[in-house]
DNA sequence: TAGATTGTTAATCGATTAACAATC
DNA sequence: TAGATTGTTAATCGATTAACAATC
């Protein structure tokens, strides 16, 4: 494959969602010093199988060397190039409540890639404060931020507030939202949502908690006399 | 189905995940004052098709009338059930920094049968200072407030403390994890861990932000001569 | 060359979708 | 009864997995 397919072939969305993972175990591999690493390394530090991981790659194109493995550096930058991550992105976070706060000071974003540059808040009572380093300012100001098509947008407003706020930065250019509020967002097509709702990941736990709490609660197997022993295995569950 | 096949019958995965979406929907429906709803009505609510509705609730029984749709009420009630939400969960919150902080004051997780029971760290700053209501307490304290089995444990620390911290949840008797540090967690056969990683969210969006900018910038058809007019479109894309 | 490990094939699995018979 | 809408079937699609030929 070329050197500048690079967003040109089909990658599956599933193929996608672990690349993050990969670079971010790749990084940790070329601090360590790692020259090489086998598809085998790789995966079980990710916690998922070489086959799938080679695969994935595919997808990408052949970075790798038979009986030798990928070079950390090489596949490292190309994963990276992949994600578009060879300059920063910038982002801008609206609504600057509790988790707008932390989101604001959150080290992790700057150290892959992503570079905060604007707090916005309608809430008379921020909007002026200065939040890691940054003045929080009006919603109205989002034009003069906002670089259409390449400044990604990240919504934390209360749900009420979300439509409203994503048709503004959609109006401002943002192309791509980050949205942490528990709503469905209508958007015009070429702006891509993603969403994370903290309290569904709360309830998706508490689904198989419950199961397990059900399933450990009736008797595992149907009690019959039995001339052998059996073992009785009471609150074991996968 | 039977009332009681709550917890025993298995249900995909890709269901599970929406669940939380349709319970919201239908509280909001509720508060409406809305009795019965179809399907179609309730699919779009949350932005799926019908069909995929009503295969996921096919899978928790068959709550709707042929005919009339669903009654609100009672369908909120069962999703409410299979997702264990009947009594509220205890939550305890690892890590009370900027994340942590923010976690503890969301209300969100009120709203949707959680209760935030403890919060713990181990930055002797933190440890004894009042956040949100609760003082925050050394790791140590953790099996004075965790309740085995029936206590989610959420992980807001550093990546380089989260497979410690994680160990001490699991021995303390917890066996759901949410984790926001972006590490994979080892942990027994019998504990659930779910991953929230941010940094990864806003990489897939520069992914796909990245590719309508490299697929804007080539033509998108082959210019050839034409006698016909042809439209062109730049940077139109999906 | 012999051993190791990739990249790809083919089989399997799970999820989505459209269509429609069942039935209120 | 006629119209509406569910619950289910069957077809399709996409993702995972194991196995192995290619090749360093």
């Amino acid at each position: 494959m070329d050197e500048d397919d690079v967003g040109t072939v089909d990658v599956p969305e599933a193929t996608v969602a672990r690349l993050p993972q990969y670079l971010r175990a790749l990084s940790v591999l070329a601090e360590a010093g790692l020259q090489t690493v086998s598809s085998e390394a790789l995966a079980e530090a990710v916690g998922v199988g070489s086959a799938k991981l080679r695969k994935d790659l595919s997808h990408l194109g052949s970075y790798g060397t038979r009986g030798v493995g990928y070079d950390v550096t090489e596949l490292h930058r190309q994963i990276a190039d992949h994600l578009g991550q060879t300059t920063p992105w910038n982002v801008v976070i609206v609504g600057i409540g509790n988790l707008g706060h932390a989101l604001a000071g959150y080290g992790g974003f700057g150290d892959r890639g992503f570079r905060v540059v604007g707090l916005f808040d309608d809430g008379s009572q921020v909007v002026g404060e200065v939040v890691a380093g940054l003045r929080v300012r009006p919603l109205a100001d989002l034009p003069q931020v906002v670089h259409p098509g390449a400044t990604i947008g990240v919504l934390a407003v209360p749900a009420e507030h979300a439509q409203g706020v994503c048709d503004q930065l959609v109006a401002a250019g943002v192309r791509s939202v980050l949205n942490f509020a528990p709503v469905v967002l209508r958007v015009p097509a070429g702006v891509d949502v993603r969403k994370v709702d903290l309290a569904s990941e709360l309830q998706i736990l508490a689904f198989h908690a419950q199961r397990r709490a059900v399933r450990g609660a009736a008797p595992v197997a149907p009690r019959l006399p039995s001339l052998a022993p059996v073992t009785e295995r009471v609150g074991e569950v996968v």
